[in-house]
RNA sequence: GGAGAGGUGGCCGAGUGGUCGAAGGCGCAGCACUGGAAAUGCUGUAUAGGGGCAACUCUAUCGAGGGUUCGAAUCCCUCCCUCUCCGCCA
């Protein structure tokens, strides 16, 4: 969200800066409604004080033995019951004017960081840097031609079960899946992460708090009979780990790396897809989070996008790094790295991390803050994919695949798979 | 699902209509004492929004919302949540 202060100061800016995001909005009208909030609420006030002076005389004044049943004293009542009036009048304008303001506010998406470069969508991405050597050939498979042959799912049975955008792992497959989770989750533990495994199912004020909601509903699963929403991503309950706290100075920064299963709609993507690992109505996700003082957020993005590229680099698995251009960050960040594993099958990049700076948007949904001193102040989150699984399974089996069917795994997999390759069943 | 208890500051906990943002304690910070520390003593210690260069000041907040009243943490209504016991259950 942003600042409501921001929005009546310098609205210019926040029309500039969400116009790079290609998004016009008519801030004027928004600052209008900001100033009457706080018009109406600097009135109210002044009269509230009035009535709380008018209260404490009738109580001292009843105190020192004056009848209450007085002409003093009524006059005083009848003071006090017209301010009631007025102040009543006063907070029901009060009260639409700010959910109205409030409600715009949290559609408002973050406001790029000025590093963040221009561009409109996808195609203006940079390629901030390249790692490995692309295996390139004719006859390589995709992935889930591979994964056919040696048994490790299956998505016909997943749509008996449950729906098409599902898979069913088996075997070799189920293995491997529990392998690259714990595999992650070791691999940034040591770095000093500590492990959440948080609820999946998350209330509106988290989805809200981290940014989800209101705009984007449909994108995620709700159940019928409560208040509770299939997580998209361990950004939600990790993000709503801290909500409505002050975590002290000292103990910055918290950072946290937490598995989920995520649940996506993944509406309006039909036909994108469809087969294989790539895009899925739940995945297996492996998350990196971190809550950090304002003046270090920014070398904590590199940091957090390191270590999601250390996943990446212990795999042996060649990838780029594209920072994202104003017209396609998403929601809450203000910028944002994509690491992109190559698929040497589909013979392409394939996005398998974002690593993202949010600045105080989140912590202002969120109101969590940290205290400097004397002065509280919103801290900054970061968050980014310390590996998206199933896409990762997916990028191990196009890379390592061989000749003979098989499929060479990586050395730093061996303790956790058992193996060190896949083998037709 | 049935029965009961309860939601007060960072934490514990008092407070049933009047100057209560809230006693007391714990914790924390500063100062004093000390060679240093412990103990002790004193002082300070919520958040948000508005005004002021500042000292400071105004408003709101005792789970949420509404009501009664000149005045509500305290009385009334509605809702939410937590805990305990029973039942069911991985």
């Amino acid at each position: 969200m942003l600042d409501q202060r921001l929005v009546r100061e310098n609205p210019s800016l926040i029309s500039r800066e969400l116009g790079r995001r290609g998004l016009h909005v008519d801030l004027q009208s928004l600052q209008l409604i900001a100033q009457q909030q706080k018009d109406l609420e600097a009135q109210r006030s002044k009269l509230q004080s009035e009535g709380n002076q008018i209260g404490k005389e009738v109580g001292s004044q009843i105190k020192n033995g004056l009848d209450p049943k007085s002409t003093e004293i009524k006059a005083l009542r009848e003071r006090g019951n017209e301010i009631k009036k007025k102040v009543n009048l006063l907070e029901e304008q009060e009260k639409e004017v700010s959910s109205t303001l409030k409600q715009q506010l949290l559609n408002l998406p973050n406001l790029p960081s000025p590093k963040c470069p221009e561009g409109k969508n996808e195609k203006d991405n940079q390629v901030r840097r390249n790692w490995g050597n692309p295996r390139i050939g004719n006859d390589l498979k995709q992935h889930w031609e591979i994964a056919d042959q040696i048994g490790l799912f299956d998505t016909e049975k997943s749509v008996k079960i449950a729906q098409s955008r599902f898979v069913t792992l088996l075997n070799q497959g189920a293995r491997l899946e529990r392998a690259l989770i714990n595999f992650m989750l070791d691999l940034h533990t040591a770095k000093g992460y500590k492990e959440v495994l948080p609820p999946v199912l998350v209330n509106t004020a988290s989805l809200t708090g981290s940014g989800q909601l209101p705009k984007f509903a449909e994108e995620s699963f709700k159940c019928a009979d409560d208040d509770l929403w299939l997580t998209p991503t361990a950004e939600v309950p990790v993000t709503s780990l801290h909500r409505d706290e002050i975590i002290p100075i000292e103990k910055l920064p918290v950072r946290y790396v937490a598995y989920s299963p995520c649940f996506r709609r993944e509406a309006g993507s039909y036909g994108r897809d469809t087969r294989g690992l790539i895009r899925l109505h739940q995945f297996n996700k492996v998350e990196l989070y971190w809550f950090v003082h304002p003046d270090t957020s920014e070398a904590a993005h590199e940091q957090i996008t390191a270590d999601a590229e250390s996943v990446l680099q212990s795999l042996e698995l060649p990838y780029r790094v594209l920072e994202l251009c104003a017209g396609d960050l998403g929601f809450s960040a203000s910028r944002t790295y994509d690491l992109e594993v190559w698929l040497p099958g589909a013979n392409a990049f394939r996005e398998i991390s974002s690593c993202s700076i949010c600045g105080d948007f989140q912590a202002r949904r969120s109101s969590i803050r940290t205290k400097d001193g004397k002065s509280t102040r919103l801290l900054h989150t970061l968050n980014g994919s310390g590996l998206a699984v199933g896409r990762t399974m997916a990028a191990l089996l196009e890379n390592g695949q061989q000749p003979d069917g098989t499929v060479l795994l990586p050395k730093v997999l061996e303790p956790y798979f058992g193996a060190n390759h896949l083998h037709p069943e």
